[in-house]
DNA sequence: CTATTCACCTGGGTGC
DNA sequence: TGCACCCAGGTGAATA
């Protein structure tokens, strides 16, 4: 599942090959990968045609590229998308949702996904409210999204204060957008079994420096994933030469149930969470006590 | 206002 | 072999 790492893996694959060129024509497959493009697909695609690339840019999970005409064609990738850089002759693909043609006649840029989850649209660059180092700033529609644990001005102090002022759980703020970006089950879950926190923590009453110590976590396995080209268990996340990353092999929660904690030896245990899963040691991260809001009568 | 739940989507796996 | 069902999960609209 594509998570930060997994983006940046494909957004550095993407600059290398198409920053500095121009779309000579743009096909959509189908409308439902520009549902979140108001004005329709045929809009999106008349309006990427002669544009030049000037960036690949990301923030937390959402990858854009930067045109001129101060305009962006943000890309989610959502759960299974993926961006391929091919030679034109090459065969369409299963689940091809758009297909970038240059006006140099070299490769093309595919978007592929399977779930269909992701999307594309052409989005207004504004300033980054947040004040990121981004020269050609960001799309409008990214302004929601808080700043990534890989940005300079990722401040760990100011995160950890606004989730210790929520009543929500650890895990859960880690896993919202605008708190933190670019995180998803499975650096949530790495993260936390590096702290020793179990995600149903309350992050109010967790310290500050713990929650600083768990989000120094999220930056050194967010890196290490990086440097082994991001996680991946089946095809589904592949960079843009189609290559699946490493990083599964470093797991130490995510999808470990039964296996011994690589710290203690306990069995990872797999817990429903959100109608999703959470793994963690049993014996690292205990569940927190439960609180009762009032005392329960007795008779 | 905040917090939580659910719809969206498809292929691979499993149980009967 | 077939078929029903479950599971993965990021996002944002809907709901409490």
């Amino acid at each position: 599942m594509p998570e930060l790492p997994e983006v940046e893996v494909v957004r550095r694959g993407i600059a290398d090959h198409v920053v500095g060129r121009t779309f000579s024509h743009v096909a959509l497959h189908g409308s439902r990968v520009a549902r979140r493009h108001v004005p329709g697909p045929d809009d999106l695609a008349a309006r990427l045609a002669g544009r030049t690339v000037l960036a690949a840019d990301r923030r937390g999970k959402y990858l854009w590229l930067a045109l001129d005409g101060a305009e962006a064609l943000v890309v989610h990738l959502g759960m299974s998308g993926q961006m391929l850089v091919e030679d034109p002759s090459a065969e369409r693909r299963p689940h091809q949702h758009a297909t970038f043609t240059f006006d140099d006649a070299g490769t093309q840029l595919r978007f592929v996904d399977q779930r269909t989850f992701g999307g594309l649209a052409l989005v207004d660059l504004v300033p980054d409210p947040r004040g990121g180092g981004y020269v050609h700033g960001i799309p409008e529609s990214v302004t929601h999204i808080a700043v990534d644990p890989l940005e300079d001005v990722f401040d760990a102090r100011a995160v950890a204060r606004l989730m210790r002022a929520s009543r929500s759980g650890v895990k859960r703020l880690l896993l919202h957008q605008g708190v933190v970006s670019g995180i998803g089950n499975i650096y949530a879950d790495e993260s936390l079994w590096r702290a020793r926190l179990h995600g149903e923590r309350p992050a109010a009453a967790v310290t500050g420096p713990a929650i600083e110590r768990l989000l120094a976590h999220v930056q050194d396995v967010m890196r290490a994933a990086l440097e082994a080209g991001g996680t991946s268990f089946d095809a589904l996340y592949v960079n843009v030469n189609g290559q699946s990353g490493y990083f599964d092999r470093s797991l130490d929660a995510y999808g470990q149930e039964g296996r011994p904690c690589a710290r203690c030896g306990t069995p990872i245990r797999r817990e429903t969470f959100m109608n999703r899963s959470s793994f963690s040691c049993p014996r690292c991260q205990p569940r927190p006590r439960v609180r009762r809001a009032a005392p329960t009568p007795t008779g």
